[in-house]
RNA sequence: GGGCCAUUAGCUCAGCUGGUUAGAGCACAGUCCUGAUAAGACUGGGGUCUCUGGUUCGAGUCCAGAAUGGCCCA
């Protein structure tokens, strides 16, 4: 016996015991364990922040992780799976600096790192319970016991040591980097947070200056020596404009676009070059052109600084790129003489300069700005830095001490009355105003930020570019353009990672440099660490993080002088990229099977915002060590938008709560509807009306079959597996076998192509055949009386169905599927695996798939459809039977003749009529002049006869028909149960007794009635009165026994 | 400014390598069916397949450009 099942159900509740059943029996544990030996299907599970609520977006993500490897698990793959915890980086110190009140590092420091790292420790795991009961009721299996963090001392030891394998290829290095820096915080800010301070209308500064050619003698290696000549030969100037006068005294260079007009003008008693198209935009437009030349003519030329930063106490350095491991002192470039040149503003193929505003040509400053410095470094320019992080200006310039934005009017003043290296006094400043434009700011303090290069390590990935590009070839990508597109043309135009933090929550970079001697030496674990010479400070309990490991000191192994940490911390991308081998401690355990088996993964999958982070650092760090690319499949999801299509943020106030939809629709329908509504790879509108449907359409439907054959499998005692029928199944039967075998193949493609949402799709095709073709057809085969071999066909038909699709159903609809399995499986076979997650995915028997069949009955279906078309139009009802209908075919062959003798019996069961004959398109369209209804599609047309055909015993059939469906209507509004027999009681004219009498042994059959009794009912009887066809009749019924 | 994606009915989405009259679900209206059904069937309204060019005998589909929206990067 099943237990009975009421069509009645509350799936949020249901998925809730559920829940209780696979912890308590450790499922997921066993369905993990019994795979062992077979082979290992790799899973690498992107660490998420939970320092913040779960969003529906994380629901994404991780029912599409579950999804994926769920099957595989059932395909016999071994596919063990830990959860983790992303701990470290700056959200996390922005969050404890709010709620301390903080807005400067000088704060943090005052109050004591390692307080302030207590408490982001602390703060880390404040949602973690959150996360942990969402996770487990969306029902992703995942290791939450055992989840690695990135915070742990293992791990981190384990991402020293990838520092140190690139540190001995030297791919480790110390340069500068511009970062948008606010001076106030002393930070940089990540691009997320520029991007919050962006104000429309700033006032700045609008400055035009002049910079005087000079004489120049073998130094223009590209400029027309002819040409400078004679500009030098007077007081020619190079017209550039800035916004930012602050940054002059950081001018080492002047750009102009190669390919443009300039032009050479004439201004009082001197001359200007600029760009002839800004002529107009400089007020230059009414003044005598002298000369007209192209941008490279001049490329090279040299002019007159106007502060050599000697004079103000700042040294002029080459472009500071160094290898760390021999980092060089600065190298002034005194001796060098003037390098302050004419350069064209190209970086390998990109212009720089634009004509669109300004003069045409552009003011560069290295030590602001990243093309700036990006040119500083292709033009090899000097670098000069007149302004400390405080963004106060240093040395003697004007303005010195005081803030950039304060000593713009005192560059500007000391400009106009500039004091030449001629001794004589000038004005540089052709004009100058005030102008409005758009400007980041700190979104915390407001303060304007500064692109400002700082000294940062970097990561030389650069040197593997050609093996990232070609890794990424190898790599499968759902959806593919991602390939191509964002990832490989980010891999494309790969730069050196710059990987380190000046901050204070995050893994500590591992090396150490000598006081004495400037030597570096980086350390890749925490042995090799403590066996250095004279080593120090390493206290109990071990914590790597700061401010402990910087009290770390050892000997210098060159001079022997004291060896102190360099203060940065990671970026925490470099963690989370550790992840493959960090989770593992490896090298220093399980080396073995990270080397043997984890080493690459079958399958991640995360959105899109991941391309450059997680995917890239995961590629970048296994690439970088062990020449491979760390995944083979990647899903790469869209976000997840509101309902209008915005994004859903905090702000905007428009986050759904998982929660909410859980509670109101079960996880389930969310997983459903995540898998299927949009591919994967799009960008969604989350829409709850949506989800409701999904369980409306797919699940009740569903539940019903379900219900239904538990019902009847139950009155009739049904023991699946007992006695099979020999002989052929019923056509009904090898149909929907038919259809059930190509599912599994169908079902079976789509996820072992990582595409959940084309097998979700298929399944809805299915369930909704299988309940409203094959058990609605079949109904009568399950509730006539006797147990033959059609009835047991159609049970066993049913259930195979019923029980391989809780199989199909398993990794996408886990609690459905269980819940179904339990009943329909466990409570009959004690032998089975006690969970359907302990099944194996079903194999496809391809003898049992017969197209023509499926043909056939797809045309059944068609000819049906047309049929109930025309009858609707002609105004009968279908419980109405007719003698015939006519079907037309564009052509009739021997296939479709053997086809519709085949389908007949359906056909005229589905139409209610007694023949069905077939003919030409035309034919049985001419029948319309003999009254036919026709209603046509392009290749069929079908042909339902008028009322006036109906003669008098097909009336009367109708009317019994009529009176079985209005009894079927009392017995269930009376409360009895389906298999209770009833007496029924009619009382009604001549005409109404005839048809009980002729159809009597029907009405019974149908009404589960032992007796018809004539008479007037008895008044315990549930009765009804109808008027049917102009006859009134009143119905009664009772239970009998 | 650069890259990627999307744009098909009021809404959510199908539409494979170009091929009869572009589909489904939801929503709306009407009718029917029903002792598994919260379901289903039939009919109806609702579409310049975002636009403009091009290739082709033929374009929702291929190509080019544009517009709008989204994401990423500057």
């Amino acid at each position: 016996m099943f237990k009975p099942v009421s069509s009645k159900v509350n799936f949020p509740q249901l998925e809730e015991e559920i829940l209780r059943f696979w912890k308590e029996k450790g499922i997921f544990e066993k369905s993990v364990e019994q795979r062992k030996g077979g082979p290992r299907f790799v899973f690498y599970e992107g660490p998420p922040f939970a320092n913040g609520n779960p969003g529906i977006h994380h629901v994404l993500a991780r029912v599409f992780k579950d999804v994926v490897v769920r099957y595989r698990a059932s395909k016999g793959y071994y596919v063990p799976r830990i959860a983790g915890w992303d701990t470290h980086g700056l959200p996390v110190e922005l969050e404890i600096e709010k709620q301390l009140g903080f807005s400067s590092k000088k704060q943090i420091e005052e109050y004591g790192v390692a307080e302030f790292n207590k408490r982001c420790r602390e703060s880390v795991f404040r949602y973690l319970k959150e996360w942990n009961s969402l996770t487990e009721r969306i029902a992703y299996w995942v290791d939450l016991e055992k989840a690695y963090m990135t915070m742990s001392n293992d791990y981190i030891e384990s991402v020293w040591w990838a520092i140190k394998q690139m540190w001995d290829k030297g791919l480790v290095y110390q340069g500068y980097r511009v970062t948008p820096h606010c001076p106030r915080c002393g930070t940089s800010l990540s691009s997320h947070e520029v991007a919050l301070g962006y104000q429309d209308d700033v006032p700045d500064p609008s400055v035009y200056v002049k910079f005087r050619l000079v004489q120049s003698t073998g130094h223009g290696d590209e400029a027309d020596q002819r040409l400078l000549n004679l500009l030098t030969s007077t007081d020619t100037y190079l017209l550039a404009w800035t916004t930012t006068p602050w940054t002059l005294p950081g001018n080492t260079a002047l750009a102009v676009a190669p390919d443009a007009q300039y032009v050479v003008v004439r201004e009082l008693h001197e001359y200007l070059i600029l760009s002839e198209a800004l002529l107009k935009n400089a007020g230059l437009d009414n003044k005598d052109i002298i000369a007209r030349f192209k941008g490279s003519d001049i490329a090279g030329a040299e002019y007159e600084p106007l502060y050599d930063p000697h004079n103000f106490g700042v040294s002029r350095l080459s472009m500071p790129v160094f290898v760390a491991q021999e980092k060089p002192e600065a190298d002034p470039l005194t001796k060098r003489g003037l390098t302050y040149k004419v350069i064209k503003g190209k970086i390998l193929d990109n212009v720089f300069v634009t004509l669109e505003e300004g003069t045409g040509i552009v003011h560069i400053a290295p030590a602001f700005g990243e093309v700036d410095f990006d040119a500083g470094n292709y033009y090899d320019l000097s670098f000069v830095q007149p302004v400390d992080l405080q963004g106060k200006v240093i040395g003697t310039y004007p303005g010195a001490g005081k803030f950039v934005k304060e000593a713009d009017p005192f560059i500007i003043e000391d400009l106009k009355r500039h004091k030449m290296e001629d001794g004589n006094t000038h004005n540089l400043v052709f004009r100058s105003e005030t102008i409005k434009h758009t400007y980041p700011f700190c979104w915390r303090c407001s303060t304007p930020l500064l692109y400002y290069a700082k000294e940062t390590w970097y990561i030389r990935t650069t040197a593997v570019k050609d093996r990232l590009i070609a890794g990424n070839e190898e790599i499968n990508w759902y959806p593919e353009h991602i390939k191509h597109g964002r990832f490989g043309d980010w891999l494309e135009n790969n730069v050196d990672w710059a990987f380190s933090r000046e901050r204070y929550w995050g893994t500590p970079l591992p090396v150490w440099r000598c006081e004495s001697c400037g030597a570096h030496e980086c350390v890749g674990g925490v042995g090799e660490l403590r066996s250095k010479p004279e080593f120090s400070g390493l206290k109990d309990p071990l914590d790597l993080h700061r401010p402990f490991v910087d009290d770390v000191g050892f000997a210098c192994g060159k001079c022997g002088g004291k060896m102190r940490r360099t203060p940065e911390v990671l970026d925490c991308w470099f963690d989370s990229g550790s992840m493959p081998f960090a989770q593992l401690h490896y090298p220093f355990d399980n080396k073995e099977l990270f080397d043997r088996e984890t080493k690459q993964a079958d399958f991640i999958c995360e959105a899109v915002d991941q391309t450059r982070g997680w995917f890239y650092s995961l590629h970048a760090i296994s690439t970088l060590l062990f020449e491979r690319p760390s995944f083979k499949n990647v899903i790469c999801l869209g976000l997840i938008l509101d309902a209008k299509g915005e994004k859903m943020s905090k702000t905007r106030g428009n986050v759904v709560d998982p929660w909410m939809i859980i509670n109101k629709h079960g996880a389930d329908a969310l997983r459903w509807y995540l898998f299927t509504a949009s591919p994967p790879g799009n960008a969604r509108r989350f829409d709850e009306k949506s989800v409701a449907e999904i369980t409306r359409q797919l699940f009740l439907t569903l539940w019903n079959v379900y219900s239904f054959f538990v019902t009847y499998a139950n009155i009739d005692r049904f023991t699946p597996g007992a006695a099979q029928p020999t002989g052929e199944p019923p056509e009904l039967d090898r149909w929907i076998t038919s259809e059930l075998n190509q599912l599994i193949l169908d079902v079976d493609a789509a996820m072992s192509g990582y595409d959940p949402t084309e097998a979700g799709r298929k399944i809805e095709g299915f369930v909704d055949e299988l309940s409203n073709w094959y058990v609605r057809r079949s109904r009568r085969r399950f509730w006539k009386s006797e147990n033959d071999a059609d009835k047991l066909s159609a049970y066993n038909a049913l259930y195979q169905c019923l029980v391989t699709l809780t199989k199909l159903l398993a990794p996408l609809a886990p609690y459905l599927a269980e819940e179904l399995y339990q009943n329909l499986v466990c409570s009959v076979f004690t032998d089975a695996p006690e969970s359907v997650h302990l099944t194996d995915f079903p194999l496809a028997d391809r003898n049992k798939i017969d197209q023509q069949l499926t043909d056939d009955v797809r045309l059944a279906m068609k000819i049906s459809s047309l049929g109930r078309a025309a009858r609707s139009k002609a105004g009968i009802k279908v419980r109405q039977p007719l003698p015939v209908n006519y079907v037309g075919f564009s052509s009739i062959n021997e296939r479709t003749e053997s086809s519709l003798r085949r389908i007949m019996p359906q056909i005229l069961d589905e139409l209610n009529i007694k023949d069905l004959k077939w003919n030409t398109l035309e034919d049985v369209a001419a029948r319309e002049r003999e009254g036919f209804v026709v209603v046509s599609e392009a290749t069929c047309n079908v042909a339902a006869p008028p009322p006036s055909s109906i003669s008098v015993e097909l009336q009367a059939e109708g009317m019994a028909r009529e009176i079985v469906h209005r009894l079927q209507t009392m017995r269930r509004s009376a409360g009895f149960d389906i298999a209770d027999h009833i007496l029924t009681f009619y009382h009604g004219d001549d005409y109404v007794r005839k048809v009980l009498w002729d159809f009597a042994s029907y009405v019974k059959q149908e009404t589960l009635s032992t007796e018809l009794v004539d008479g007037i009912p008895a008044p315990d009887v549930f009765t009804e009165r109808f008027k049917l066809e102009g006859h009134e009749i009143t119905l009664g019924v009772k239970r009998t026994g």
